[in-house]
DNA sequence: ACCCAGGGTCATA
DNA sequence: TATGACCATGGG
């Protein structure tokens, strides 16, 4: 049994939810990184992860001097496993970060990804065994800025609670409505994403309605 | 002790 | 297409 989908979302139910956060929280500064690859490292060990525990996993990386995609390619998965063991689910994403790295060297790393169409190399992204919808656009967004608006667990959960979704869209339903009625702005959908990710950690008031948001019984 | 965190893959129906 | 199992640490 299926249910249609409702998605109202508009450029200006879009503009004021920004808007509002914005003026509440500041800008977030993300993605928080001192590279674009540790960036895309940092996006694959978050998955389903608290981010204190990947800021432990990179200390250990960057202890190791293993923030590069050549020191990283070096290491056995077993070592690497070791390294990233504070994100949890380490021995899976020792694979996941191998798959990826193998892939980015080959490639020809930043320099030569660069040129690709954005469509090109989220599908790319996508073919490494280990990255899906969210990682892929977390290193697009964040590591290569392209336009391209991430869907997370927050960003779904947030739009139920203010009613604009029912919430069973899927994942690129979702991406194209926000991108569809946004300009591609980088900025925009960088502050954003990370808005609504920071929104999410400070618990909006379930009673009265949210004056950081629109939500308004909880 | 229980629950969740800046998800994804694979098997199954 | 759509669930469910699985992965695993650390903080609340």
């Amino acid at each position: 049994m299926t249910y249609s989908l409702m998605i109202e979302l508009s450029r200006d139910h879009l503009f004021s939810l920004y808007h509002r956060l914005y003026s509440s929280y500041g800008p977030q500064h993300w993605w928080p990184a001192n590279s674009r690859f540790e960036i895309m490292l940092g996006a694959i060990l978050t998955q389903n992860t608290a981010w204190t525990n990947v800021e432990k996993a990179i200390a250990n990386l960057k202890q190791a001097r293993c923030l590069t995609a050549v020191t990283i390619d070096k290491l056995s998965e077993g070592e690497l496993a070791s390294l990233i063991r504070p994100s949890g689910y380490f021995n899976i994403k020792a694979k996941r970060i191998q798959n990826f790295t193998r892939w980015y060297l080959k490639a020809g790393e930043y320099r030569r990804l660069k040129a690709s169409q954005t469509t090109e190399l989220r599908q790319q992204l996508l073919s490494v065994n280990g990255i899906g919808p969210e990682t892929a656009d977390d290193i697009l967004l964040y590591a290569f800025e392209r336009p391209v608006f991430v869907i997370d667990a927050y960003t779904r959960r947030l739009l139920v609670e203010i009613g604009w979704i029912s919430g069973n869209e899927s994942y690129e339903a979702l991406r194209s409505g926000f991108e569809m009625h946004l300009d591609s702005d980088v900025p925009l959908y960088n502050e954003f994403h990370a808005l609504i990710v920071r929104h999410a950690k400070e618990k909006c008031s379930e009673t009265g309605g949210c004056r950081h948001c629109f939500v308004v019984n909880g």
